[in-house]
Order: structure tokens, then C-alpha cells, then sequence
DNA sequence: GATGAATGAGGCTTCATTCAT
DNA sequence: CATGAATGAAGCCTCATTCAT
């Protein structure tokens, strides 16, 4: 509980802040120091104590976005609910705040996708985390029989492909308004129903696997 | 079908074609004016006869960049292969040639989807004309039966989002390496036998519509 | 013959030639840009179109700087003047030289000196260069019986140190008030009057190497 | 003898030692004031208490980093040894040290060169100091005989040119790894047994001196 | 006295765009 | 018509120094 450099500290958070305030009122990642030092009210040379880089900045702002969407993941996936709602779940809940912050504003959230894509080391460790916690999910499916003859791996890379529109913020930002977790509902039950490599009896020669 | 600008044409045609030349070798938007005008041992002030802005140039090489994928989704939808195959067809072709390039020079590919970023309302078109023909695909195969109790739009949306990773260049460029033909091929299979308004016999109840 | 960029040459050394009226009249490296650009009656970016970078601009100054004197080097060296006089004009006319432009302006001079300083790489191939050469000149006084039980390159490095004065630059600026061809007459003839492995018979055992 | 600012000179004698300490670590005079004022526990502003800027500061490093080469020549100077083992001793102690020092950091070595060189005003009065005592060897050489026909002006200044290399730290970081202690005795032995207004017997004639 | 925080002034560099020739 | 040459505007960053507290 030690409060080492709280003042920088504090500062940090209020730049991150001020240049969220920023992205939501211009979008775009053409912020540039200047603007965000005036801003804040301080020159930009001064905004070089809190942070040692522009980039150090927008890593900064980056971070502190992707915060609340991990957070989630961990919630659902330490919960108990069944695989499939689990899944669900896992999905739905990041799409609900997502799909929130962009109603509330497409230009910043176009402008978080574009930091999302220059910062790419950012976004990797967001992706890794969300694989493993979704290998750990299909692993409990595994155990109640689904995915007949996949491995984990394959059915998470399926997994992913399917819902990637609900995953990938830059595909989610352009098609957000065909987005709704009825259809993420479907697609999860497509996923349990539809996915296994043998293909089930009822129509085994129409199955595209068949050839 | 006057033929006034000619001239300008031919010389545009030959500017998108040395920008594309351009991207493949040095990657990225970095690319100037200067560079491009001196490619084509032009002054750069010539350059602004041919293109109003960099823009502008940008745009038309985005337009060259999605032809031949546009033209590949036309023959498909014209064939007569049946719907399952057909749908497989239509996403598999693109992605073949998507990847073909994305082998070929991933710099130069994820130069392309920057520009795509940029000049959204220039990916825009594309993705409803897709839409245009894919709804088409699905009537056909609505006509032998499947994705009962789904409405048209409501199964493109779903599609459209299932298989988003095989359409967009943006999802693709990221996860280039784990997709396959064959993967598609699962995914196209659980589209046709997972997904229906109606939970199959099953498991009534397990199903998440079912709530 | 051809003359290519025959502009970009000519702007090229018209810089250098302001930039060594500003060291001329501003001495010290801490030059700017701006400064050199705004004497040139040019843009600052306007500048960069003849040098990459001020690096590049100050390295012509070097090398112009240069030039002169490598020129002497080569002279001396081809010359057919016997061994002794040889490596005194091989040092005293390049002395002569920097001395004069000493004389004209010592601000300057040390501006240089700082510049070669800075630009290390520069100044290194100038002084292999000059090895080099007196290398050659000490191998022709060997043949005539001098330094009698040295390598050439031992000699060539006790020369260049005990005439180091009257060629390094550095050294030079400090003690130029002091340095005369008398003197460099008086040392040249100290080496080869006073340098050998043997000690010479007169006074055998006041020699520090006798011990 | 009262000892009005005790405080200071001690807060100035820490501040050059910890000037000193990040000089060895970092190198180059890049050092900001913050990082000085940092590593001593105190603000910048602080700092200013001490010395009334930065250069002042860089100043009593210099001094302080002079003070034992100008220990060791006193030392020399007052012992008595024989003139030419005498004048050996007094560039060779000194030698040995820059040696040592230049061996356990020849990056912080460079750096008081730099730093010499900005403070030329701190390296002149060492530099007279040599001379001082330089001429007093000088003196007893000839007292011996040595140097016959030349002043003791003259042959200061020419032991002075011929041993360079040995006494200015510029020129000694330049070619440190081609000094030894043994090519200086030669060049001492050379002084002693080469240097005369008169040409030895030998060769009359071909002493650039006899023209 | 001591200082934490702030900054003015300046450094180098890039590039889309224009205009006199 | 074509262009070579030029540049305004902007970008990021550094650091010795000061001043209100």
C-alpha cells in the first residue's frame, strides 16, 4: 500500500482521460502532443513527465479501454454456468459493453479500433488471454461430449472464425448495427449443433466434409 | 461513349498501377507523392493533373484492388452448382485469391487493408453488392428447404457475421494462418445443418433459443 | 563527362559554402538548421532536398575541409625529394596550410576541430590515409640505411607520435602559437638522427633503453 | 582561514563527485541537470544553490579530474632523478594514469575530453603549468650539456611538440592503444640524443637544418 | 532555504500541395 | 501542358532554467 509518485500517477490518469475526451470529440488517432497537452492545460513539454512517449500515451489510453473487457472474461469464465451458456456468456457480455460504447459514440469507437491496429503488441495480449480462457471453456464443452472428434485447438480456431464479427473490434465496427446477441445466440447454438467432424446422420452426403 | 479524356484515363490508369507496384515493395501508406510522381517520372505537380489529392489516388487504387474480387463473386453466383456448394464457392474463391496475395507479400496485403480503413465508403460498396448476391444464394437454398422459420435477411446477417472472417480483409490479414478452405468448409456445414429458428430434436432444451 | 543533378550539385555547395561562412563567423557547431537554411534564403525543409540530414550537410563540410589537404598528401608523396626531406614536406606543407587558415580565422579552425570530432568516420579515413602514405616515405629512408632495427611499423608509430602536433588538428588548435616548420625541421631530424633500436655509441648508457 | 560556506563547498564537492559517478556510467557529456540533481536526492532547482549553472558546474569536474595529474608532476619535479630519467618519469607517471583511466572506461575518458574542450580556459592553465615545470628539467639537462645552441624556450617547446601525443588527452584518446611507456623512452632518448641547434658530426649535410 | 512542477525556446524532420517558368 | 523547385504547417521531442509554494 505503499503511494509512490502518486502525483504522477494521478497526472497519467488525467492525460489518459483528457485524450479519451479528445478521441470522442475528434475520432481519429490524429491526435497530435500539442493538442493534448493544451488541453490539459499544461505545455507539452510538461506532458513529457507523465509519459515518456506519445506512444507511451496511447498505450496507455489503450490499456485502460481494454481494462473493463478482460475483466469480464474473467467473471464468466470463473463462473459456473453450463458450457454452452458459458460460452455465450463469454461472448454476449463483452458484445453488450462494446456494442454500448458504440452506440454512445461510433467515431470514438472507430478511433479505439485505429489505436487498436497501431498498437498491435497491445491488442496480441487481449487476443491470447480471450484464447485461453475460450480453450479452457471448450475443454468443459469436450467433457459433456460436444465437439465430437475435434481437437481443442481446431475447435477454438473454428470457434473463433465464427464469432470473430463479435470479437474483432474492427470487424465489429463495421457491421455493428447487423450485431445483436440474438444472432451471437444463434450462431453459439450453430457452433454446439452444427460442429463436430463427423457429420451427423440425418443428411451425411450433403455435408461439404463428405467430399 | 465520347471519348474526351482518354489522355487522363490512360494516365490514371498507369498512377494506380505504379502505387500498387510501390506498396508491394515498400509496404505501408508511407508512401508520398514525391515517390509515386517520380515512379512514374513525372513531376509531382504533373501527378495533380491526373488526381485532384493523394485521395484520390488512394481511392482509385482501392477501386483496382476489389475488382477481380467483385468478379469472382459474379461467376460464382451465375453458376449452377447447388446452394451449399455454391456458398462455399462464393466465400472460398475469394478467400483463395485473398490468401494467394496474402502469401505473396503480407506487407503489401496489410497495406491494403490501412487503405480500406481509410476510404471506408470505398469498402462499403463492396460489401452490399456481397450482400446483394449472397441473399441470392441463400433464396436458392431457402428453395430446397433450409434455414427454416429464418427470414432471409435474418440468415444473410447470420452468415454475413459467421463467416465474417473469410470476408473481411481486416480479421483476415490477423488471422491469415489459422484459416483454411477446409475450415470454411465446417463453418459453411454448421451454417446449413446448425442454423434454423426451429432447435432440432435433439436437444430441445439445451439449445439457447430456447430460453 | 555526363552532369547529372547538376542542380542539386550546385545548391549542394553553395550550402557548404554558407555553412562555413556561418562557422566562420559563428564558430562552434551549434549550428542549426534554421540558421543554414535561412542564410541560404531557403525553407528549412527546402534544405533537405539537397542533404538527407544536417549529418550529411556538416559531412560535405568535412569533407570539403579535407580535401586540400589529401591533395598535399599525395603531392609530397609522389614527389622524388630524398626520404628526409620528403616526410618534412610531408608534414610541413600540410602545417603551412592549417597554419594559414589558423592565422585567418582560429575561430573557425576550431569549429572544424569540433566537426571532426563529431564526425569520427570522417577524420579516421583521413588519417589512414596519411599512414598510408608515410609508411611509403619510411620505407624509402630505410633503404637508405635509417632506422635501423625498427619495423616500419614501429616507426611509424613513434613518428606519427612525436609529430602528432603537427598533425592532428586537435592538437593543433591548443598549440598552433608554438608550432613552426623550424621546429617540425628540428623533430624531423630528430627522428632520423635520434631513432633506433640500437642506441648509439657516444652515449650508451644515458639512454632510457639502455636499462 | 574562516569557513563562511561550509555547506556549499560540501553540497559542491558531492555534487562533482556524483557528476563524476554518472559521467563513468553513462557517458558523453549528455547529462541533463535533472539527472544530476536526481541522483543527488535534491531538485534542480536546488542545484542552482550550489552552482550558478550547469557549466559551472562541468567546470569544478574538470578541476577536480586535473588535480591529481598536477600531483604527480609536482612530485616528479621535486624528486631528483637525473635530467633525462627525470623529464621520462614526469610525462610517464602521468601517461600511466590517463592509461589506466582511459582502460577502465574509455567511454567516461572521451567524456573529459569533451568536456576539456568546452572548458578550455580549466585545460590552459594545466597546460602552463607543464610548461613550468618542464622548463626547470630542461634547465638541468643543460646544465649537463644537453640541447646545446637552443634556448630553453625553444627546447620546451619543442620537447613539448614531440611528446604531444603523450601530455594532450585529446590526441591520447585517439591513438591510446598505440601508446606504451617503451615508445615514449625512445622518443625521450630521441629528444635527448637527436635535439641540438647543431648537427651532430655524422651527417653534417643532411640535416634538414644545414639548408 | 528547499523544491516540485512547469516551460519557453528551440532542435530536426516530413510531406501534400502550389506556382513561376 | 509540364515541371522543378519551393514551402507552410505541422509533427515529436529535449533541457536548462525559474518561480510559486
Amino acid at each position: 500500500m505503499a503511494r509512490p509518485q502518486t502525483d504522477l500517477d494521478a497526472g497519467r490518469h488525467d492525460l489518459v482521460d483528457l485524450t479519451i475526451e479528445l478521441i470522442k470529440e475528434r475520432g481519429s488517432s490524429a491526435i497530435t502532443v500539442n493538442e493534448i497537452a493544451a488541453r490539459a492545460g499544461m505545455s507539452p513539454a510538461s506532458l513529457y513527465r507523465y509519459f515518456d512517449s506519445k506512444e507511451a500515451l496511447i498505450e496507455a489510453v489503450a490499456e485502460h479501454w481494454f481494462a473493463p473487457k478482460v475483466a469480464i472474461m474473467e467473471e464468466v469464465v470463473s463462473s459456473d454456468l453450463p458450457p454452452r451458456r458459458k460460452m455465450f456468456e463469454f461472448f454476449a457480455r463483452r458484445f453488450a459493453l462494446l456494442k454500448a460504447e458504440w452506440d454512445a459514440d461510433p467515431v470514438a469507437f472507430a478511433t479505439y479500433v485505429e489505436i487498436g491496429q497501431e498498437n498491435f503488441e497491445q491488442i496480441r495480449s487481449y487476443i491470447d488471454l480471450g484464447d485461453h480462457y475460450l480453450a479452457e471453456i471448450i475443454g468443459e464443452a469436450m467433457g459433456e461430449g460436444h465437439f465430437a472428434g475435434l481437437s481443442v485447438d481446431e475447435t477454438l480456431s473454428l470457434v473463433n472464425q465464427m464469432v470473430n464479427v463479435y470479437v474483432n473490434i474492427g470487424a465489429m465496427a463495421q457491421l455493428m448495427q447487423r450485431l445483436s446477441e440474438d444472432k451471437l445466440a444463434r450462431i453459439i447454438d450453430a457452433v454446439f449443433d452444427g460442429l463436430s467432424a463427423t457429420d451427423r446422420g440425418a443428411k451425411p452426403l450433403t455435408g461439404l466434409r463428405a467430399a
